[in-house]
RNA sequence: GGAGACGUCGCAUAGUCCGGUCGAGUGCACCACCCUGCUAAGGUGGAGACCCCUUUAUUGGGGUCCGAGGGUUCAAAUCCCUCCGUCUCCGCCA
């Protein structure tokens, strides 16, 4: 959620990042209201306690013959603190339904708009040419025993897939250069909880606009599988106070990632480019609000090392405000080039959510002045099954072997080409 | 799955049977000062989180927090209910 102090005081600038987002303006102005009724009913409830707590000290204390006479003036102060509390809790379920509502405000220089006003930040290499008609990464991956869709099919359903010999290696070295690559940089690996709790999918904001696409499990469990390891790497820190004095806490997050993909029928159905079922490796840093964009740019230029070290051009963008999700601030995407597709599809996500998420989990630190504060919260892909897609056709030969990109040989025991 | 015990302001605990004197005591840790002077101890004081008003200076006042949420009551850490969690034993299964 946003701060409410910037909501009283320049909710102006909210109504910026709600027309930068395309959202509501009006929903402010509901805002704005729901905040001081709130605040009046706070007033009036805590004026009313205070006398009852002084009268009850009366009470406690008087002579036994005078009580009965004492209690019965206090019934009915009880009745008006009651009928006050109510009032605050409903004052409160209105403020934070509302204020949960708007998103969160966009850095200066998000480009406004929606899905397809995203700005080019840069471009690395040039899209692979070849003087032979490529190969699709599913023809690539039957080709090579390494992806076997069919059978994936028959077990779970569409879009799933099993990754098979070559390709089940193939990923667990791009997961295995993910997390050196992390561990270089400081981050600590954590591989997490893939079902959650619903107060914490909710308050990482998986359950808002977007709660269409998550697993439920409803055989009495209240839980939910969640779609990355965002989740619980946020989760993992809520309701506390850290101790960012030794600098921010980064995790590399491991886990299996699922999604529904409901209302994506028919969209990217060849293939493993778009599966209810898939492992990544994520970057969460827990940082002090100020550090938070240079720690963006550093999420940034980890992903665009991965995406370097596996021999793939890509483009960087700075996606439009419309399009981030509610939690962030600004999101960079870094899509690969995809030869038989010839675009550019993404392949990691970088999410700068400021204290947006922290403030509904929860998560604060110390400042240097001993008062607590919410930390920023950051994350980034470093490495996902959807990458074996622009591996396998970048690097992809006439014969349908494919050269092993240099940086991931030596997680898969030297082997330079992959070949049935 | 069955039976039992438990969940107190950093950690550990007192209090809960007999509701008001507990808006919470004590120990350890922590911070400041004093004493002393040496790889320590002693003394004094302080200290949490959240919200509202005020001030805008880390001011002052008020409210809330005894796992969470309800209920009973003039009044609940203390009684009742639901949920979450922890521990012990048994069963079952890896």
């Amino acid at each position: 959620m946003i701060d409410p102090q910037l909501l009283r005081e320049n909710p102006d600038a909210v109504r910026r990042s709600q027309e930068l987002r395309g959202a509501s303006v009006a929903l402010v102005d509901d805002a704005v209201a729901a905040d001081a009724e709130r605040r009046a009913r706070i007033g009036e409830f805590e004026s009313l306690r205070a006398e009852q707590n002084a009268f009850g000290k009366t009470v406690a204390a008087a002579p036994k013959e005078e009580k009965a006479a004492l209690v019965a003036q206090a019934q009915e102060l009880a009745a008006k603190v009651k009928a006050a509390q109510q009032a605050v809790t409903d004052a409160e379920d209105a403020f934070s339904r509302i204020v949960g509502a708007l998103g969160n405000v966009p850095i200066d220089g998000v480009p406004a708009g929606g899905e397809d006003d995203w700005v080019l930040v840069r471009e690395h290499g040039s899209p692979a040419s070849f003087d032979f008609e490529p190969r699709d990464h599913a023809e690539i991956g039957e080709l090579l025993d390494a992806i076997d869709i069919a059978r994936g099919v028959k077990v779970s359903g569409s879009r799933f897939y099993f990754l098979k010999g070559l390709g089940a290696r193939l990923e667990l070295a791009l997961m295995n250069l993910g997390l050196d690559t992390a561990l270089q940089h400081g981050f600590t690996p954590l591989i997490t909880p893939t079902l959650v709790r619903p107060e914490i999918m909710s308050g990482t904001g998986f359950l808002g606009e977007h709660a269409d696409e998550v697993y439920h499990l409803d055989k009495g469990d209240d839980l939910y599988l969640t779609g990355t390891s965002e989740v619980a790497l946020a989760g993992y820190h809520s309701d506390e106070i850290l101790d960012l004095s030794d600098g921010p806490l980064r995790y590399a997050g491991w886990s299996t990632c699922y999604r529904r993909e409901a209302g994506s029928a028919g969209k990217d159905n060849r293939g493993i480019l778009r599966v209810h079922q898939f492992n990544k490796l994520e970057m969460f840093s827990y940082v002090g609000p100020s550090d938070a964009e240079a720690e963006h740019e550093r999420l940034l230029s980890f992903q665009e090392a991965m995406l370097q070290a596996c021999g793939l051009s890509y483009r960087v963008i700075d996606v439009a405000a419309g399009d981030l999700g509610s939690s962030a601030a600004r999101k960079f995407d870094v899509e690969a080039w995809v030869p038989t597709q010839g675009t550019y599809r993404e392949l990691t996500s970088t999410s700068n959510c400021t204290t947006y998420q922290a403030r509904r989990l929860d998560i604060r630190y110390r400042t240097e002045s001993g008062k607590t504060a919410p930390v920023a919260t950051l994350n980034g892909t470093l490495a996902t099954t959807r990458w074996l897609v622009a591996i396998l056709e970048t690097h992809q030969q006439a014969d349908g072997s494919v050269v092993v990109p240099d940086a991931l040989r030596p997680y898969l025991g030297g082997l330079e080409v992959l070949a049935r």
